[in-house]
DNA sequence: TCCACCTTTGCAAGGACATTGCTCGCGTTT
DNA sequence: AAACGCGAGCAATGTCCTTGCAAAGGTGGA
């Protein structure tokens, strides 16, 4: 498939602010009608262009009330140091986001926990224990400003 | 409403995964009738335990392939400062994340790129002007190693 | 230029799905 | 024990999703 076109755009930009959206309401919306946009959806998701839809469930419902960033140095850059770090932090829940980094530390990670004794937890049993890692930096969010899904179309 | 039950759960778990599953295959997993289903669905977004849906857009597709994590720090603590410089970050749609931090630095950024020369951009027009900030810091994410958008229940 | 071909659309029909009212069962309260 | 509230299932109605089909528009080759 090509790149997607204007259409495509305004579809996309729908269900990333409404995934559950009908597919009725989503063809009138960006002018079409009912089976062209069906197919087009179809087409989009066979692409991987859009890769899933996910309920955003409130962290407060489900008790994740603190988010910690952690900042993490390896004791080396070997590609099996890497690999078998990231073995390890693909197992932890908790670990909602994980990037190898450019800069001071190696990773940065983003852990949701319940409460302060719930992080310590995950600290001690988890992060602790991931492999070849020589320095482990918390910093706790105090308020989010911010936290879209996906950049503004 | 009170908390949800472990029939809510599983609905979330699944719709957190799956978050444009029809209401009667949602209903035969979790073992309830679609009526009952869909009620209590209903009920879970009335009461923000759900608070919304999103289509997961791949950044291959729409061209973001690069994601920067910038810590900020401020002139001070002020509630004013602080407040000036929360209204005018969120203004910037590539500003994916933002929150206010313990440690180092006052504010941590994950913001979207489509490539180093739109970065510099986002640094020049909006980064650089915010106010308040005193020490900018950005870190380039090398490669994504998870990409949760929740806690795995 | 013209025709064949490919793509994408709209329309229409059939089947699947979502929602609502109703009733029943269960547990709690008075 | 009776009354009540809560949540379930069933059934019906209306809406929605998908598929086949024909036509319109664009493209390339003869």
């Amino acid at each position: 498939m090509q790149q997607p076109d204007a259409i495509d755009l305004a579809m996309m930009r729908i269900l990333q602010q409404e995934g559950r959206i009908s597919n009725a309401e989503l063809a009138q919306r960006v002018g079409l009608s009912q089976s062209a946009c069906s197919r087009r959806l179809a087409a989009l998701e066979a692409d991987a262009i859009i890769s899933g839809y996910h309920a955003r469930l409130s962290n407060k419902a489900l008790d994740y009330k603190m988010m910690v960033i952690v900042h993490i140095s390896l004791s080396g850059q070997f590609a099996k140091t890497l690999t078998e770090f990231e073995a390890a932090v693909k197992r932890c829940p908790n670990v909602l986001v994980c990037y190898l980094m450019s800069g001071e530390y190696d990773y940065i990670l983003r852990v949701a926990a319940k409460d302060l004794e719930d992080y310590e937890r995950i600290h001690r049993d988890w992060l602790s224990a991931l492999p070849h890692v020589v320095k482990i930096n918390s910093s706790f969010a105090l308020r989010e400003i911010i936290d879209r899904p996906n950049v503004g179309l």
